[in-house]
DNA sequence: TGTACATCAGTGAACGCGCGTTCACTGATGTAC
DNA sequence: TGTACATCAGTGAACGCGCGTTCACTGATGTAC
């Protein structure tokens, strides 16, 4: 072989990533495999050695989105003092640096209401991951069993992703502004447990 | 003249009515003129007698569809007993028949997350019919003053459009069904006013 | 060790398709005279 | 009243463009013998 061993499955990965990125940040629609491919110095018809098409390349992408967004978080709370859990993820999720850099953050607020055009084993991917995440922060939530705190966790991100998507869509940044810290401040009430 | 005086007009409304439902139940960019025109029994080519391009039909089919939606939650209220408006709007929007039907719902959860990627004007729209529309229910929801009371019908709705987004992504029926009631409860609970 | 062949990641031209937009044209009607 | 001309919503072919995907080809390397 002209390449070392891992060299496809490394190539593979960095198209993933790129993907990952591009698609929160312009949409799945509007990147073309051509740039992704060539931000990695490859030409687009090399992309079918990898995928079987673009539909593969957006699951996967989707997929590592939410585990890049779940350990972010994770990392939030686990900085977090005892008892501020819930206002390090609202705080991180709300904040300036998500709102700005939709290529970098959950893959929920950018991408969700283009999911429901995808194909099922892409929205299965979103529900195991969507699942996984919640699961993940349901200790921190309010509920008496996990089964309700993992909704609480649900309901918690999904209303925050609703906030930050109508966030990046204002162009006045004065609105915009408003509108992120009086969710803060109304989400970090409704979602920290009773003391 | 061939046409009644009023005929342009009313194409012109016929135009942009279809286009406000198909928008929002296919997502602009699957929406080609060509099927607008043909569902009103014309041809694509008459569409530039009407609208400068695709923009402008996009940016007036997200101000009726946002209007349409102010209308629907305004008289979900007016049916609602005293002390039940906020549960009236929460259940109406995160009601099944809401979540089953996008292109007859808020435009806010159907399109946020690709006006973001549309031109200036489009938003402004988008920030002058949030406006209206958070300020028509301001008065059922907490708060001291008027603009605080806005800016949490600002969060609920952005928050409800965040949950019915993701529930409408997920194919999973009874995890949707989850999230629906969890979520009703939720918001229900932390954007009643304290009686 | 040498030779013929197989492998396969990557190349880039080409194909097929759909879409937004343009434009010359149609034809019914209004208008100027 | 009649005639020539202007108007303009609508038609449908055509243009230009970009994209996803395919495919014959390249060339470095591994492998069989």
């Amino acid at each position: 072989m002209r390449y070392p061993a891992d060299h496809k499955q490394r190539v593979r990965e960095q198209i993933v990533r790129a993907a990952s990125h591009c698609f929160r940040s312009r949409g799945g629609d509007d990147v073309p495999i051509s740039d992704l491919m060539r931000e990695l110095h490859l030409t687009h018809g090399g992309f079918y050695r990898h995928f079987h098409g673009k539909e593969e390349l957006f699951n996967e992408a989707l997929l590592v989105a939410m585990d890049e967004t779940r350990e972010r978080l994770a990392a939030a709370v686990r900085n977090a003092p005892p008892g501020r859990e819930v206002a390090a993820i609202v705080e991180t999720y709300l904040g300036e640096p998500h709102c700005d850099h939709p290529g970098h953050g959950c893959p929920i607020a950018a991408l969700a209401s283009e999911i429901r055009h995808h194909v099922k084993s892409t929205r299965r991917t979103l529900e195991r991951t969507l699942r996984r995440n919640s699961a993940a922060l349901s200790r921190y939530l309010p509920g008496g069993t996990e089964a309700e705190r993992t909704r609480a966790a649900m309901v918690l991100f999904s209303s925050m992703a609703g906030v930050l998507n109508l966030a990046r869509a204002i162009s006045d940044e004065e609105l915009r502004g408003e509108l992120l810290n009086a969710a803060r401040a109304h989400l970090i009430a409704a979602f920290s447990p009773p003391t």
